[in-house]
DNA sequence: TAGGCTTAGTGTAACAAACACACTTACACC
DNA sequence: GGTGTAAGTGTGTTTGTTACACTAAGCCTA
């Protein structure tokens, strides 16, 4: 048989670490599921499953998070294979991490799917313990979206269509973990030239209402090819 | 069994996208093998393998390194995990690719060892074929130094020891793809302060000999420590 | 041993980007 | 109509970035 190998695997599983942003307190947010079965029955963990033989890695992924949390149509990036022994108490388990930035109306109201017992929006400064090495996976998310802020704009994927130019510092500031000075947040925000304004205001607020901005795409596309930096 | 889960298991294997720097024709090299056995013999390739049962995918990686190159002691970084169905025509095989940055002078001479036909440096720029998606990995390696080079001094890992500074400036010419102005570069590392000057010098150079230099590796993890940015 | 070849090494001025900083405007609510 | 809250807007200072050209040192050879 000069075309197979056998011999034992180690099982691969996928985990995906899920984030959202709530400007109204400026709390970022990760998405966890509380787990049907043992091992670590009914503790909070991170979303992801077993890869199926005739599936691509990727799929696998979408396909847990359906199945933990019915939520669809969300962009994954791969963040990192945690493979150490002994970090599943199964035996040998390789996990292919994944990561993804969503708005949070998208996902107002995850629902726990057939594969778990609940699904919940956790602030990432108040999370529980969490099964496995999940908390280090976590952190390690939490990390690449750090670095991913100084290259990327992150609004476009964390924030809804519409938006405030304050909801967007409030972003940035939440995430950066800074404070930053509004004149000059928005005089480099209009020299990127990713920002399109438009005709509509905040509703139903107790003060001045501010202006609703989208993103401009194709700029984004054109500037990202570019290599533009887009530190803030 | 609640503690166990059986089920058809894709295989796992390594790669390892090895690279090295020759200030003396600015040339990036990678380090490939040539297979010993099918698919693909006598095809090159990168080097890796199978990862067994008892082994952190880190350390398979390692020993195929050295199963095949005899390479030692090297510093790998985990790049990237490929998966996609197809990708090897023995079946189901999920590859964790790792990269490494070295010194030409220490890894001079690639030696084919047990699972290797032959073992050998080419440059970025005259590649052969490749064989499974190894073409994929190396580029997506190749992305990933370009972008490293921006907020990390990548010398520290691809010179000697010590080095002058137009060794230094050439490495960042050819993986940046561009020139630079030999007095800027040399402003910013001055104020840097990452370099520290010896008293010795190039020798047997047909011109004026440099002066040499090397890296002041405590004031450079301090910096990285602080978010410090490393781009020239 | 003088002249030529090659790379090392060095400073300044113009320009661009980053930062610090405070008041007025709009709207809702009481 | 007064109060509370967040929105919105410009300038001067400091700091960093760029462009640019000559002298120094050592080897080679005629």
């Amino acid at each position: 048989m000069p075309y197979t190998y056998e011999y034992p695997r180690p099982a691969l599983t996928v985990d995906c670490v899920v984030f959202a942003f709530d400007p109204s307190n400026k709390s970022l947010k990760v998405l966890l599921i509380q787990r049907l079965a043992d091992p670590f029955k009914d503790s909070w963990a991170l979303p992801g499953g077993f890869v199926e033989m005739e599936e691509d890695i990727e799929t696998a992924a979408k396909r847990e998070l359906k199945e933990e949390t019915s939520m669809e149509n969300i962009f994954l990036e791969q963040l990192y294979t945690f493979g150490t022994l002994g970090r599943d108490p199964r035996g040998r388990v390789v996990s292919v991490a994944y990561y993804a930035l969503i708005p949070l109306q998208k996902a107002q109201t995850p629902i726990a799917a057939s594969d778990a017992k609940a699904a919940k929006w956790f602030s990432i400064d108040k999370l529980p313990p969490l099964a496995f090495d999940h908390n280090d996976i976590l952190q390690l998310g939490l990390q690449r979206l750090r670095g991913k802020v100084r290259y990327q704009p992150i609004g476009f994927e964390l924030l809804d269509e519409k938006f405030s130019l304050s909801d967007l510092q409030r972003l940035y500031e939440t995430v950066l973990g800074v404070q930053l000075d509004k004149r000059n947040f928005r005089k480099k925000l209009a020299k990127m030239g990713v920002l399109i304004e438009t005709d509509e205001y905040q509703q139903n607020v107790p003060h001045r209402a501010a202006r609703l901005y989208r993103f401009d795409k194709e700029k984004y596309h054109q500037l990202i090819h570019d290599g533009f930096n887009f530190e803030l």
